[in-house]
DNA sequence: TTTCAAAGTTAGACACGGCTAACATGTCAA
DNA sequence: TTGACATGTTAGCCGTGTCTAACTTTGAAA
């Protein structure tokens, strides 16, 4: 009943899982929302929700969607920490840019022992965030909060900083990387546009405007909350 | 017709080039040969090879057996290549013994892209041998030769150094490792028994005694002949 | 030259993880 | 309350890679 999770499935657990803990989502997460997110077709996500039920990872009824078991949970997180730490690795020791990170990782997760991952691990000092500043899990598998708030919930004018990038697309990082926009940079949001406009921040005293899209990426925290 | 190859046919020309470049081995090789080392039926066998042939990769006649084509050989040395950088970059870099890597480096070599395993190769400083001993193939996957001969080649006594130890059984090299016996181990063969009887090796003055088999899986260079 | 054991192939099955086409259900707005 | 449309499932297909059982071929010893 209970084997070792192919690659696949371990893909489809991690869907779940950031899915259902996406801001406002019900913990029950939807077959259409599968199939965009891993790009699949709708049959083929009904088909492994069904077969993820049998080996009790994902609680499932039919048009009711579907949502993590405690032990579907565990090999999410599990997944979820050896794609970060994957990241950080490639990123710190390989010199990888942060918008190459995530493709490899993408890959290398299922693949990778939970013995190397954790000598990988201590090879990094235990890193809390990975290049993106997403949360790593640690050894026993908690997610770590992450106190960050989007950007555009911030009142300008505003310093804060940048905690985190909700983004995997490397042309969005790159150009965010070119321009200093990365976890840990100070900016100043200076102006935010009404009728979903964009938002003006500064950095390093040079302005740059950002569609709504963008902007809604960044996950900041302002400076004097520290 | 010519996908990337799967990591069982990776595994399936990494066997047909091993067991096509043994020591007195023909360049055709048995179905047999391979179900053994691969440890799967005849029958898995017959259908791979003829799914290779049709990619190009292999050339083969039923009850002929198989041989490599060029671009076959060539995907299979930048699978051991990748093998081979692997099993470096965890034994020098994550604190992986020797005894450790192969079956790391197993799943691994099918998940890490070519330029991940280049950055690696640059990391290590482009090592020639991984941590058994055996010869790296280049970037330009050009196998290196390796002039070393099997001990029960030399004529005793004699003092050789150890340059390549042919096994992957971790117990095997742990008990190998634990007495010394590793490339670059400088050892001196004091006698060949007889009738398939042991062979007698001094390493740092400590007498050690090898079965036949054992000893067949050391490949050595005499000292002298530097 | 015959025979027979080892090696090899074919046939047929299965699990997995995809797909499309067709049908079923749920839900929201009229 | 009732469509209509979005969402979800079922049915049936496919390719890959494995297996066992049964049959065929090879090659070497007698
Ligand atoms: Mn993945
Ligand atoms: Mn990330
Ligand atoms: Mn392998
Ligand atoms: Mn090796």
């Amino acid at each position: 009943m209970n084997r070792t999770p192919s690659a696949s499935a371990e893909d489809y657990l991690k869907a779940l899982y950031a899915l259902s803990t996406a801001p406002d989502a019900s913990e029950r997460v939807n077959t259409k929302a599968i199939a965009d997110r891993l790009s699949l077709s709708q049959p083929s996500v009904t088909s492994m929700l069904k077969s993820l039920q049998k080996q009790g990872l994902v609680s499932y009824a039919s048009y009711r969607g579907a949502a993590l078991t405690a032990d579907g949970r565990t090999e999410a997180l599990r997944v979820i920490r050896k794609h970060r730490l994957i990241e950080v690795f490639l990123h710190r020791m390989l010199g990888y840019s942060w918008s190459e990170v995530h493709d490899e990782a993408e890959r290398l997760e299922h693949a990778v022992s939970d013995t190397l991952i954790d000598r990988m691990d201590a090879a990094l000092g235990f890193p809390d965030f990975d290049p993106h500043g997403d949360p790593i899990p640690g050894r026993d598998l908690t997610m770590r909060s992450h106190d960050a708030v989007c950007l555009l919930e911030i009142e300008p004018p505003c310093e804060v900083t940048i905690k985190r990038v909700m983004s995997q697309d490397s042309a969005v990082l790159d150009w965010l990387g070119q321009r200093g926009i990365r976890p840990g940079a100070p900016i100043r949001l200076v102006h935010l546009s009404p009728f979903d406009g964009p938002a003006e921040i500064a950095i390093d005293d040079r302005a740059i405007h950002l569609g709504r899209g963008l902007a809604s990426m960044l996950r900041v925290r302002p400076v004097d909350a520290d």
